[in-house]
DNA sequence: CGACCGGTTGAACTGCATCAAGCTGAGTGG
DNA sequence: CCACTCAGCTTGATGCAGTTCAACCGGTCG
């Protein structure tokens, strides 16, 4: 089965199921103010379907969470990489417009509902948190919207890089000599290219290329050294 | 001058300016229970630009608003077009992340960030009011990131009919007989161009080929009929 | 050992961008 | 009232970035 078939099932099978409920563990600290519960998700593990009900918010701990929506005759794009402190899961309507699904293990706190009504310090901290995701939802909107496949490409990688990348990149840190930096992607190229707007084939490419020209090197395929942080940031577009 | 090169000047002198406080007029209610000050604009005044100290945030009364980004070299993307009853102006850092730019005639109310922390009721339309923009932009990636230029186009023109388009879209309203709409586009070709990530030449030839199709008929460039609604809505991508 | 999955690479195709020319209609001025 | 202008739009011809199709590679697992 290809891999637009299989995502033809899955989008078909979309309402029929419900998902998360499933894999809780102990609850832990940092949201149990508002009785968050703590639940435990191995890698690809589905938080929730699109068009399940929505009931319940999302805090996430520890890991990656994916947001994405699917067409009908099975194209993907993933909407959102999600780290930890990120809240997911406010619908606008009755059902979640998006399935969440895990990258690496995952640790999720279950919010109830109740809370967006009724805590003004959990509001405080929600429109900070959905503020700043819209922030990263319009980056990307120029991304795919205005960027090429390189340009695209060298933008997710300064995404990986902490306190670099973006409009207001303060280039390297001037304590240190040299300007490189090991990210680890936690995606599998697929997952790239549906994050990117590109098709596996070109992330593949693009990757390659910039091997080529010393910029990066690839120690294993989802574990990247990049030579020159700078010389990449030169690359997304933003400069 | 070429049209690249005028966004050139205009990405160069963002950091400069300070617009808005010039324009405003008499405040109006809705919102005047936070002291909101009603101001006035006229189509394509700016009402903050990307970069500006974001110290107020502003609801959309009346009329047209897009927020847009801009490459240093010029490239632009519309991020999102804004409706009566968005709020917009909220920024993660100090500065606002794009510019905010009228469509239309619009009446804006300018509220003091003060309310976003001290009043929960405001809190609670604040929430509401970014879910649902979270979730155009969710709609927005996936038409950028995967969707056709025909789908792009036709994504558009249902997202101007009332009630229409989207996946949920419950198909015509049974109690009429015909299906067709007339709709106000409020927006150049370019304007279309840079928030559907396409070129000013491509969204022409779309509706020109729509035309051919009749599925819609353009009296003037900016009001367009369509005659069968679900006709285009099938064009969509989503069905 | 073979099957399989994720990734890479090559060759050919195509949808949209680019470049260029012409059209249309509103505003201006003689 | 018509000629001129200019901005926004349309249309045609050509080019190319990225997709599609297909083969292959290397690691892992039963």
């Amino acid at each position: 089965m290809s891999y637009l078939d299989q995502n033809i099932v899955a989008a078909t099978d979309l309402q029929r199921r419900n998902a998360a409920s499933a894999k809780h563990e102990a609850a832990i600290a940092s949201f149990a103010e508002f009785g968050a519960k703590s639940l435990k998700f191995a890698p690809h593990d589905v938080v929730y379907y699109e068009g399940d009900e929505a009931r319940r918010l999302y805090h996430l701990e520890r890991g990656t969470v994916m947001l994405f929506k699917l067409l009908p005759d099975g194209r993907r794009q993933v909407v959102e990489v999600l780290r930890p402190g990120d809240i997911f899961g406010l619908a606008s309507s009755e059902e979640h417009d998006c399935t969440a699904e895990t990258l690496t293990d995952a640790q999720v706190q279950e919010i109830d509902l109740r809370h967006v009504e009724t805590s003004p310090e959990f509001q405080r901290r929600l429109t900070r948190c959905l503020t700043s995701q819209m922030n990263a939802l319009h980056d990307h909107a120029v991304l795919l919207g205005r960027k090429s496949a390189q340009e695209r490409v060298a933008s997710f990688l300064m995404y990986l890089v902490p306190n670099r990348g973006g409009v207001g990149c303060v280039g390297p840190d001037p304590e240190r000599t040299d300007d490189s930096c090991d990210i680890k992607l936690h995606m599998t190229r697929q997952e790239i290219a549906d994050y990117l707007g590109l098709t596996i084939e070109t992330v593949s490419r693009v990757v390659s290329e910039l091997k080529r020209k010393g910029v990066i090197r690839a120690d294993k395929s989802d574990q990247i050294h990049l030579h020159r942080v700078c010389g990449l940031c030169q690359m997304t577009g933003f400069h």
